[in-house]
DNA sequence: ATACCGACCTGTCAGC
DNA sequence: TGCTGACAGGTCGGTA
């Protein structure tokens, strides 16, 4: 499911919720390797903490903890596929897949819920969790373009590569790529300043109008408030196999690429 | 070091 | 109606 747009919208959705409350109570269920840190360590280290903030770093959210004595902690949440981060009233019944419930100071429940479990919690302690990789948003065109240098990869599963951007996923690296007129296939050193330029404006763009919308909601993704997104209506090429490009009309093609299916526009995109 | 590919999970939907 | 296979927004680890 969730990319940069839907991850951000989630995080902003839930620390206007609950920034500032305190934990009171976690209960788990499920297994590894849902839990990359084990309930008996994350639930003592969430338990009278208080939660300062939620962010978005790469597809990971982020929860700034200070617990009652000791050092400040991060609780990391990533989605994988079909995870969700809700905040509910207790009396709704937990639905199915519910993998982990943090009581909250204000009577509401943070969940995680996870049918595919693809998702990871975790705990993080050794200083400020920065990511795997570069932030899309804010890096500058100099190192998006080193990024790429030498590589013989497909310019597609480069911008899926999650060490070198990361937040990127399938959707958003085929939007991006069609705005910017390049074939996914393209090895990624072999494009030119200027297409990479354009490739790092398209991909901004993208991102920013997706965060705009909420995101998008290709089958079940929902924010923390369970509301859709509305990214998915501007989709110019991702799921859209057959039919005419925005541009020029021409049947949109599908390709799988690095195992992922792969979408684009073979008039637009050269 | 880089790149490819299957594995990890459950749910849904199209086709027979 | 019910079965089977393909497919899904992600990431990891093994192998070439």
């Amino acid at each position: 499911v969730p990319e940069l747009p839907e991850v951000e919208t989630v995080a902003n959705g839930v620390h206007t919720r609950i920034a500032g409350e305190t934990v009171l109570d976690a209960t788990f269920s499920g297994l590894a390797p849902t839990f990359l840190t084990p309930p008996h360590i994350l639930g003592p280290a969430l338990i009278g903490a208080r939660i300062e903030g939620v962010r978005r770093v790469g597809k990971h959210i982020v929860c700034d903890l200070t617990p009652p004595a000791g050092e400040p902690t991060q609780f990391l949440v990533h989605l994988g596929m079909t995870g969700r981060l809700l905040v509910s009233q207790p009396e709704v019944p937990r639905p199915p897949h519910t993998h982990a419930a943090l009581a909250l100071s204000s009577g509401r429940e943070l969940r995680f819920i996870d049918p595919r479990r693809f998702g990871r919690l975790a705990l993080h302690t050794a200083g400020p969790f920065t990511g795997p990789g570069s932030e899309p948003l804010t890096i500058s065109p100099d190192e998006f373009a080193r990024l790429f240098r030498g590589r013989k990869l497909a310019i597609k599963p480069a911008l899926l590569h999650q060490g070198l951007l990361h937040g990127v996923g399938n959707i958003y690296a085929d939007e991006s790529l069609h705005l910017a007129r390049i074939r996914p296939s393209t090895p990624a050193g072999r494009i030119s300043r200027p297409r990479l330029d354009r490739l790092h404006g398209a991909l901004q763009s993208v991102l920013r109008q997706a965060i705009a919308l909420g995101g998008s909601s290709v089958s079940d993704y929902v924010d923390a408030e369970g509301h859709r997104g509305f990214f998915q209506l501007q989709h110019r090429v991702y799921a859209r196999t057959g039919l005419p490009c925005s541009t020029c009309s021409t049947p949109i093609r599908r390709v799988v690429l690095g195992g992922r299916s792969t979408h684009y526009c073979p008039r637009c995109q050269r």
